[in-house]
Parts: C-alpha cells; sequence; structure tokens
DNA sequence: ATCGTTTATCGAAACGTTTCACTAAAAGTA
DNA sequence: TACTTTTAGTGAAACGTTTCGATAAACGAT
C-alpha cells in the first residue's frame, strides 16, 4: 500500500510537505504543491482512514442505528431525509443494526449517530455520550448534553386515530398495542387510553402486539374468534394492520364493513393494500432531513434544541 | 479517552503486558491478566477502532453497496439474508451508499464488499480490487482473483417471463426496459429479445424504462395512448410494474383484462396490490446469505466460485 | 551446584497520518 | 547595508494499538 512516506520519497521532500500539500495547505508552494499532487495520482495513493482518524479524532462518518429487520418500507423514507441534508456536508451515512456494532460509538468508528433502535437502552446511550459520542435520538427521550431528540408526536398522533373511529360511529374498539421497550408504542397507548376514557359509553379492549405482522394477524384472529357486531381497531403501526388484512383475507370479514382499521406510519404499502389502509402521517424525510441537520450541528458543537415531528390524520377506505 | 496505556499505569505493568491479556494471550499468567482486565472495566477502557486497524490492518467490517435510494421492498430480505451469515462470524455489516462513500474501498475502512451498486464502474471496482480490496459482485461479471460473483440468473428468468404470455395466447408484447448501465436490464432484455426473435407472429414494442415507478407510469401513458386491443406488458422489474398499476387506477383500463402485467423481482408489494402482480422470483435471503459466505472465504483466502441463483415464474391474477 | 528451558513480562518499533515548533532562505524595510 | 519579516519547507512527536525480540526469574534435569 503505496503511502506518503512513498510520495515524499519520490519527490524529494520530506512527508510533512506532502501531508501540507495533499491537505491544500497554502505553506506550500504551488509548484511543489502541484508536483506532489502529480506524484500521488502516479502512484494511486489513497489516504489511509485509520491513520487519519487515529490522530485527528474524527472519521467523517455517521451512523445510522435502525431497528433490526430492514423491512424497508418504513426507513426508506427516512434515510432519504438523512441523506438529503448530509449530502451538502462532509459527512457520510452508513446504516448499521444488530447489536454486534453497537461497538461503533464508543470505539469511534463513527462521530455520531442517529438512534431508532430499541436494542439500546437508555443507559447505554447516556453512557456513551458520557465519553463523548453525539447523538441524536428517534425514539425516546433523553436529556444529555450530547443528545439531541427529535420525536414523533405520537400523542396527537394516537387522539386523531380515535376520535377518527367515534366520530365515525363505532363503539366497540380494539387496540393491537406495540412492544414494551418502544417508546413510541408506549406514547401510542397512553395518549389511546386518555382518549378512552373520556367516553364512556364505548367497549374497549387492548390486544397485545409487537408491530410485526404477525402479531396482526394473530390480533385479526382473536378479533374474529369474538366477533359479534361490526368492530373498529387502531392498530399501533401498519405493519400490523397489514398483517391484520392478510389474514383477514382468508376469512369472509370484509375491512371497512365488517372490520375497520386505522395505523399509524402511513408506510408506502398503506396506498396500495385494499381497501387503502387509514392511517397517521408524518414526514419522514423531513424527520430524516432534521436529525441529520441537528447531528451535524451537534458534532460542531452548535446550538441545537430538541424537535418534534407534526402528525395528521389520513382518512381511506379501512375505515367507513 | 481512557487508553490501554492508562491501564498499564494502574496495573503497574508495561502496555504490551495490557494489550497480550485483553486480547487472551496464554503468555500472561491469568492472575495479572483478571487484574488487568478488572482494571479496564473500572475505567470504562474501550480499544479505540482506528489504532488497532491501522495496526492490524483490517476492520472486521464489510460493507453492502447498494443503488442509492433505499427503496427498501428490494433489498430488505437481501440484508437480512446477508446478516443471517453474518451473525456466525466475527464481521459485521454496514450498508453504505451514494458517491461519497466510494472512498471506504480503498481507504481501507471495510475488509470487504458486497456490491449491487451501478454507480461503480467497471473499471473502478477492478482498481480497487488490484490493490487488494475483496470484492462479491451482484449485478455483473468480473473476472479477479480478487472479486467473486454471485448473480441472478435473468436470462431464464425473462425467458419465463415470456414464454407465460406467450402461453396465454398473448401476441401484442411490451416490454419496458431497464437503465442502460445495469448489467441485470442488459441481460434481461436480451433474453427477451431472443425468445421474441423465435416467433413471428407476434407484435412486440420495447419502451424505455429506468427502474423507477415513474417510468413505469410513463410507460403504461404511452400504452394506453396506442391501445387498441388486449396487451401484455413484461416490466423488467417490479417496481417499473407498481407505476404502471399507479397510473393504470387514474384510468379505466383494467389490469389483467385490458391490459396484461409481469415483473421481474417478487417484492413484497407484489403480492399486495391488485390484482396480484405475476412476476419472476428468487430467494433474495439466499441470494444475501451467499454472498456474505462468499466473501468472508474470499477474505481469509479460501477458494471460492462464482454463483448463480435460480428463478422461478410466479403467475398471479396480473396476467389472464 | 550448574546448565539449559520454559515462563512471565517488558521495551521498542511499527502502522500512516497530522501538526507544532523550528530553520534557512528570500524578501521587504529603513 | 543591516535589520526584521515572511515564506517554504523540515523534523519529530503524537495518536493507540500490536507484536517481535530481549530479559530476567523460576524451574528441571543432571
Amino acid at each position: 500500500m503505496v503511502s506518503i512516506k512513498d510520495i515524499a520519497k519520490h519527490a524529494g521532500v520530506s512527508i510533512s510537505t506532502v501531508s501540507y500539500a495533499l491537505n491544500g495547505s497554502s505553506k506550500i508552494t504551488e509548484a511543489t504543491s502541484a508536483r506532489i499532487r502529480e506524484i500521488a495520482k502516479e502512484l494511486n495513493y489513497v489516504p489511509n482512514a485509520a491513520a487519519r482518524s487515529l490522530k485527528k479524532r474524527e472519521t467523517k462518518i455517521i451512523g445510522a442505528f435502525l431497528m433490526s429487520d430492514y423491512s424497508g418500507n418504513f426507513f426508506g423514507p427516512l434515510l432519504q431525509g438523512i441523506n438529503a441534508t448530509l449530502n451538502s456536508t462532509d459527512y457520510e451515512l452508513i446504516v448499521c443494526n444488530g447489536m454486534k456494532s453497537h461497538r461503533f460509538l464508543p470505539e469511534q468508528v463513527i462521530d455520531g449517530a442517529i438512534v431508532l433502535d430499541w436494542s439500546f437502552s437508555d443507559e447505554e446511550l447516556i453512557k456513551y455520550a458520557d465519553i463523548g459520542c453525539k447523538l441524536v435520538v428517534l425514539d425516546r427521550e433523553l436529556e444529555h448534553q450530547n443528545i439531541n431528540q427529535v420525536i414523533l408526536d405520537n400523542t396527537t398522533g394516537s387522539a386523531l386515530a380515535v376520535h377518527y373511529l367515534l366520530e365515525k360511529g363505532h363503539r366497540k374498539l380494539y387496540i393491537v398495542t406495540g412492544p414494551d421497550i418502544s417508546y413510541d408504542a408506549h406514547q401510542r397507548l397512553q395518549a389511546v387510553r386518555t382518549a378512552v376514557k373520556q367516553c364512556d359509553d364505548i367497549h374497549y379492549q387492548e390486544i397485545k402486539g409487537d408491530f410485526s405482522k404477525l402479531s396482526g394477524a394473530r390480533a385479526a384472529d382473536q378479533i374474529v374468534k369474538e366477533y359479534k357486531e361490526p368492530v373498529a381497531v387502531f392498530c399501533l403501526n401498519d405493519e400490523m394492520a397489514i398483517g391484520m388484512y392478510d389474514y383477514l383475507s382468508t376469512t369472509t370479514y370484509q375491512i371497512g364493513k365488517h372490520i375497520h382499521i386505522i395505523g399509524f406510519d402511513n408506510i408506502e404499502m398503506s396506498q396500495y393494500i385494499m381497501p387503502n389502509l387509514a392511517t397517521i402521517d408524518y414526514s419522514k424525510h423531513k424527520w430524516g432531513a432534521l436529525c441529520a441537520g441537528n447531528l451535524v450541528k451537534l458534532i460542531a458543537n452548535e446550538p441545537v434544541t430538541n424537535e418534534t415531528i407534526d402528525v395528521s390524520l389520513i382518512k381511506r377506505g379501512s375505515v367507513q
């Protein structure tokens, strides 16, 4: 592997001169600078990232830690938003997943991270922040010098969904919950309970879910077994709603007639399945752009403030 | 940041002893080894990745370079397959995208890469392979000591699709092509031409596409404008077929009746849209697992052979 | 007791950069 | 001319590891 040292030898200058020249320092005269660049190109020189980051204590890489299964529907637009912002900086993005890559944070493989991943505990993230890691969290609230939050307005979202169902006259409500560790699931559920508490003439029942299609299908199974009259179901994310569609397509129950369903997230699929899935929408692109921008500022020690992403109701055929 | 040096000081030993101890060398007596580990834990020591990889010339990270827009439908299962294999090794995966991260290869940020990304030219990849990068390519053929191929059987796939349409009695065929730079698009198109050449009683027409939904919608627009009798369309990927669905839903033309459509890839969405999209399937999970396995072997300088992934026809309602 | 072996530890070099402090020559100033 | 200032370049230390070769102590065998 050709190093700066080889270039120095070829050019008959010191290695520091090469370093300065290659980094465009004005200390070096244009003539030698050009000659050095020339030689570097000839030798196919490429800087060694490890050496550079060892010395400079930065890598110009930021990581996105996303919940683990790459079920892309949800993350695609978010990552696009992140990249849209990052493209005008000198940072680049890597997407990480799985417990093993947690090491990237303390080992300084990356300069900062965007976290939407329950496999990190709050304690773990704080530990990393304590040793200087810069983090933007999308799925929890954490007050720390080195942590910024950009979170969804889950509370409003849930309220919108529940009120929509009530408005439509539904009085028999099911809710399919999310995993216990998920902050979003927790917030959404709390808001549902608050909204429901205000009406006393309704039948309300919670079914345990975990944000997966499969758990949505299971919930549908339970609902079908107990079925007596039309019901409305609020799935705490679209993925579970789709699982419910899957299951119901094997039965005679019709969505939008016997069973009314609303989801949360407005993933791409929700406007393709039939009937289209009513849901809670928010701009994933904007979310990504915002968190990336904040992370870059955080790394540069510029002031940043926590943000909340607005949500809105999307009425579609699955709720009549 | 606490380093091995701090531990050495605290333990009253040399830094080499600490290094050996932490790496579990048998040279160090268990007693001191334990004491050193103890101290390391107390001080919250974490190794510095840059320093280590500078010295060891490896990072234990492998990169997946995927075509750039994270439209997850396609890549999700592939990445899951890759991770399934990698989980039993000491490598971990990062997903990279965009021109900027090309640097990861020559700068030795990663030990190897899986490439499915037309933003790399063949020449560029060969240049990297020449300087020692280990690569598995999924979207081209490249013979090189440091490159392994795991590619799709596009030819069979296209033939299956065309014959299916012919079998169903269709004689007016459209094909929506892919981007010029894509090897897959190219191979699929060639196979279509070969298949079509064998029949002389058919009307055959190519429409330019680029694998995006939008280009599918545009193609649909053109087809509708020329419409006289029922036609069959082979979109070279599912994404474009879905764009076609989008467009046609704004018209009175019905899929499976006026316009028959088959795609390629069998992405998740294709079994949710109505009518379900006929397509060419292959196991993305297996594809991922295979290429990851080969890459790990390649890095370890074990022998690997190029592979081809089998494809199969999936008949669905979009073709009658 | 003596000599060779093994064992536990250490010192120092090396990986490829960046950057501070320095120097010699050139240029500017009075 | 004699002085200061600027310019262009150099040397060496440092970043945090790993690892080779050396060393001293402990151990066995004779």
